[in-house]
RNA sequence: GGGUCGCUAGCUCAGCGGUAGAGCACUCGGCUUUUAACCGAUUGGUCCUGAGUUCGAAUCUCAGGCGACCCA
């Protein structure tokens, strides 16, 4: 047996080394002759032990704690992942997160982020007269974006429900409420696929204020995403993925129309004529001779050149780039342009290649909006599972009246990911959603390994 | 939805038609001023599942499961 030992006893705030010397320990307890080998023998890696001792530096110019004394606090029972290599398969790092924390300070460090990059968010907008409401999860009818929801039903009322897929509806009721700056900032579900850039249970903060429009929101958008990024950057010059990204206001602002020019030569504006049908047949002969996709569900105009920005455009706008004035068609929700006819006062930030924010000067106009719902519920007839339905009871609260607001909503996953560069949103979600495994998932995973 | 790749010990991986392996971890013993791997020994496996080909399959084929990445 020998006579000196060093472990590392390592809690949130770091690690630091143990020297463990038996003639130390031997003389604390002269009861116990076999207090070192004791200690020695009976702590693994991954157990939880306190000690008593004092500061030392040792020759190695290490600080230790000299140990006197030490109490087993929790004994691990599982083995640690490899200690040099770690948890290198990507999906055992999602299915046993605890296990990714204890091995990966980076993981840690990540996580720390997105809380501080939530609370500055919250702070900031707190400072500045925001109120935070909670609005509902459960609801009889999911609206405010085009989506499909998770369905559920409460057993009392024999009702069925849905999760909320926005939390727009209900705030915009509290601008008509009279709160003229109104935010929630929480936990949004969608039924839809699972990628490195979507999650079904996803965080977004959506913004409310009353009396401002669209450019308004694009100056707050800047603001409020350049505080997290001081934050958690330092600053506004960032690299993502090995891409360098600046955040430095203002961003470029571009139409969409514009954008798509740039980058077919198609100019969206000449394709309109007097029947909407005809619009649409010269935007997508125009668009095949250009080599883009027609989708037949792209059945206008105003679709089409979605499409064709999502086809040429969207992956290329690395730097922050605000794009403006979208077609109604694809904007139930937004307030017909000021001064472009068929457009609406709405933006969509992108930052690298992904849309991080979407923003508009809001519909008020109950007439408009009613006549807007009842054409997505028509398209729902037709088979377009993500359009939306018409809500009375919203109707209702905007006839009631409602200021001129501006609304934005950001996604604090793809933020958060942008920030800690991240590049797959399982990253930034602790317990992100995944198959459960055939045969030993479960159970197995509720025996949790310590540090 | 399509394609590519992966799944072998707790972890990281090798083996790619002929007795299932290494390093670390665990257990036991030795060493003692160490900074991922000190020295010895012992443990440890439904080679993801199932079917097929074969005298013989972790290895080849097919189907399925779970993932990762890319594309739409």
């Amino acid at each position: 047996m020998g006579k000196l030992a060093f472990f590392t006893l390592a809690d949130e705030s770091g690690p630091i080394q143990l020297y463990l010397e038996k003639a130390t320990l031997q003389a604390a307890h002269p009861d116990n002759p076999e207090v070192f080998a004791q200690l020695t023998s009976l702590v693994d890696a991954g157990d939880w032990i306190g000690v008593r001792g004092s500061l030392k530096r040792t020759d190695r110019g290490e600080l230790s704690v000299k140990v006197v004394d030490w109490t087993m606090l929790s004994k691990a029972l599982q083995p640690l992942p490899d200690k040099w290599h770690g948890l290198a398969d990507v999906e055992k790092r999602y299915r046993q997160r605890y296990l990714d924390l204890i091995v990966s300070p980076h993981t840690r460090e990540t996580f720390r982020r997105r809380a501080r990059i939530v609370s500055t968010m919250r702070r900031w907008l707190d400072e500045r007269g925001f109120l935070e409401i909670e609005t509902p999860v459960l609801q009889t009818e999911a609206g405010g974006a085009d989506a499909r929801p998770f369905e559920t039903h409460h057993n009392a009322l024999d009702l069925p429900l849905t999760l909320r897929i926005a939390t727009e509806l209900h705030l915009k009721r509290l601008v008509v409420g009279g709160f003229e700056r109104v935010y929630e900032l929480g936990r949004i579900f969608r039924n839809e696929g699972v990628s490195t850039r979507h999650n079904p249970e996803f965080t977004s903060v959506e913004i409310y204020q009353a009396y401002a429009d669209y450019h308004a929101m694009m100056e707050l958008t800047e603001e409020l995403i350049v505080a997290a990024a001081r934050e958690v950057c330092g600053g506004t010059l960032i690299s993502y993925q090995g891409t360098e990204v600046d955040l430095t206001p203002p961003w470029r602002r571009a139409t969409m129309h514009d954008l798509v020019r740039e980058a077919t030569g198609l100019d969206f504006s000449s394709f309109e004529a007097s029947d909407p049908l005809a619009s649409r047949a010269r935007a997508a002969d125009a668009m095949a001779a250009a080599g883009l996709e027609v989708p037949a569900a792209a059945d206008c105009l105003g679709r089409l050149l979605v499409e064709a920005f999502e086809q040429t455009v969207e992956t290329s706008l690395i730097q922050p780039t605000f794009v403006l004035d979208y077609p109604v068609e694809n904007s139930p929700l937004a307030r017909a342009h000021r001064s472009k006819p068929g457009l609406v006062e709405r933006f969509e930030l992108f930052i690298v290649g992904r849309e991080t924010a979407n923003a508009f000067s809001e519909l008020i106009d109950p007439v408009d909006q009613r006549s807007r719902l009842e054409a997505q519920q028509e398209r729902r007839r037709a088979g377009d599972p993500e359009a939306q339905t018409v809500d009375e009871d919203f109707l209702h609260a905007l006839e009631v009246g409602m200021p001129p607001t501006g609304c934005l909503g950001i996604g604090i996953d793809r933020l958060v990911m942008l920030l800690t560069d991240s590049p797959s949103i399982r990253d930034v979600i602790a317990f992100p959603l995944l198959r459960p495994e055939g045969r030993s998932g479960a159970s197995e995973a509720g025996h949790e390994a310590d540090a």
